[in-house]
DNA sequence: TGACATCTACGAAGGACTTCGTATAGAGTC
DNA sequence: GACTCTATACGAAGTCCTTCGTAGATGTCA
């Protein structure tokens, strides 16, 4: 069903604020990442170029440079950064145990009544689905 | 109940692994933590000692020094390393939906029957004691 | 005491991450 | 064409992470 996905580097912390940017609101120039993020955080422009066109090198984002004004779009989906991150966090710090995972998520804060229902509900969903 | 924690710096990869020698064998000098690490993956004397010098600055190990050969102690439990590193992840990655990634945990690998069934016991100990 | 083993201290190199200043190129306008 | 606006390209600085070589201090034992 699903194809193989290509094997890229984690993102950074600066690169993940991109990411999600563009998640957000689909495939965008410099200027239009820039604009959130000098509202969020004070970025500069050539920061967030610079940092952009790395991302494209290591292949994290895909350029299309027909126009002046590059346009750039995320490879992986956000759901997929998102596993390979968690997936890497349950390697190294959980020994690969999910349940310890679960655990210290829902220690460290307060969780609500409906994320709690949430929870369980894909729980349910995930083994009925899997089996 | 449980005391305020010292609000310390993620601790970095190579760190983590010791920190991971330190929580299963207790308190040790850097040779014993050298001697797993050079089993496990080749690591250096002078690396390992480099990096719990460095650890120690930081605060993220204490250090016993009346003997010849320090002794280094963890200050957080790994229990409270791993809950900060997940609530980090949290907020970075998931927008602090603990439902999300959750999914994500377990949509990524396969997790087994015994692992699910501990998670739901998780579940329902958790909402137990919390109301 | 002298030789040897064991530790710590120190400094430096190499690489990755982040930020930014400056240079350069293209498009539109008068 | 000359000016200006908007982009990209390039390079470099500062910091952190990781690794390691070498020097210096301390302890042991014959």
């Amino acid at each position: 069903m699903s194809g193989r996905l290509p094997d890229l580097p984690k993102p950074t912390a600066a690169e993940l604020e991109i990411l999600g940017v563009l998640w957000q609101t689909g495939p965008a120039t410099v200027r239009r990442v820039h604009e959130v993020l000098e509202a969020r955080k004070g970025a500069g422009y050539t920061t967030v170029l610079k940092t952009m066109q790395i991302m494209a090198d290591k292949g994290l984002l895909e350029r299309e440079e027909s126009a002046k004004a590059h346009v750039y779009t995320p490879v992986l989906r956000q759901e997929d950064t998102q596993r390979q991150l968690v997936d890497d966090l349950l390697e190294k710090v959980f020994g690969g145990s999910a349940s310890q995972l679960v655990m210290r998520a829902l220690s460290g804060r307060r969780t609500s009544k409906k994320e709690m229902a949430e929870i369980r509900r894909m729980l349910d969903e995930y083994e009925g689905g899997k089996r």
